[in-house]
DNA sequence: ATTGATGCAAAAGATTTGCATTAGG
DNA sequence: CCTAATGCAAATCTTTTGCATCAAT
């Protein structure tokens, strides 16, 4: 991953491309998730873009363009509301733990065999589906180290 | 997968076992769910269910009660309802192809060498992050046969 | 009788939209 | 100027919840 002002330079440069702006709220979103080594869901950034002067409708409207343009990526997660990273052209491919019981969302990327594997079953499914993949994604759901203790045992829940 | 009738005996036994009844709501639930192949929403069950008397918010509250005993699963989609499905302990095992154009759902459960890949790194996370992996979820985003003809080209969206 | 399940209506939460205003080129 | 972006308020959509009623043992 880059540095946060390298980052940033790459996005302005990809939304010029594209034929938009980065204005003031963009470019505050865009830093928003850079800073972020993880997720953030709307709400969030709204909160830490509390001193400039932002609407909750404006931070959803940056960040749909950003999906649309591919620089960020939408997470959906049960109870709760979407959650936001920027896209694997700035941030390493990974895929999520995420826990049951608290939402929180591990990144993890150990792969290896796994990703040979998924683009072979990718190939499989526009033969076999005629459907053409553009993204995977691979969750665990689980329960966290806070949220209860490793044991042998399958958890109850 | 099992015949419809032995399916939701299966529930009856199941959820009478955990102590709670099969009420009418609860069986024309279950019988929706088993009928269908694929997935619903709350409200296409609600749908379904019009001749017989039932309000939204039983089919919630029983969608909620099922995904708790695990008798069904949720799967939660962006820009829109969430989707609704038996749990592999009625359905085979499998995980979706999800078009961004229309929405549709493909199931799909070629796996072979996957599955194995995927129970290696569950243990992995055990280890590495104390996450006890309950259950996964893998699933390829892309444009279905009928939003997109097959080319060699990668989608333009 | 007592506990749990349901219907109904209202609330809650997340996200989108219409419209007038502002800003950027 | 002209188009695109924003703020504000209201609407929308999905899901949950409080409460009175009903059902089941």
């Amino acid at each position: 991953m880059q540095p946060v002002e390298e980052m940033l330079k790459n996005i302005r440069g990809f939304i010029k491309a594209k034929g938009y702006f980065l204005t003031g709220p963009r470019y505050d979103v865009a830093k928003a998730l850079a800073e972020t080594p993880t997720h953030l869901d709307a709400d969030e950034i709204h909160q830490l873009l509390g001193k400039v002067r932002i609407d909750a409708s404006t931070v959803y409207r940056v960040l749909n363009l950003f999906c649309k343009l591919r620089i960020c990526r939408k997470i959906v997660v049960d109870n709760g509301p979407a959650q936001y990273e920027l896209s694997e052209r700035f941030m390493v491919h990974h895929h999520h733990l995420i826990c049951k019981h608290c939402g929180k969302v591990i990144n993890f990327d150990e792969f290896d065999l796994l990703e040979s594997e998924l683009s072979k079953l990718e190939k499989l499914f526009r033969r076999k589906y005629k459907f053409v993949v553009a993204d995977h994604k691979l969750e665990f759901e689980g329960v966290c180290m806070t949220c209860g203790p490793v044991s042998r045992n399958k958890p109850s829940l």
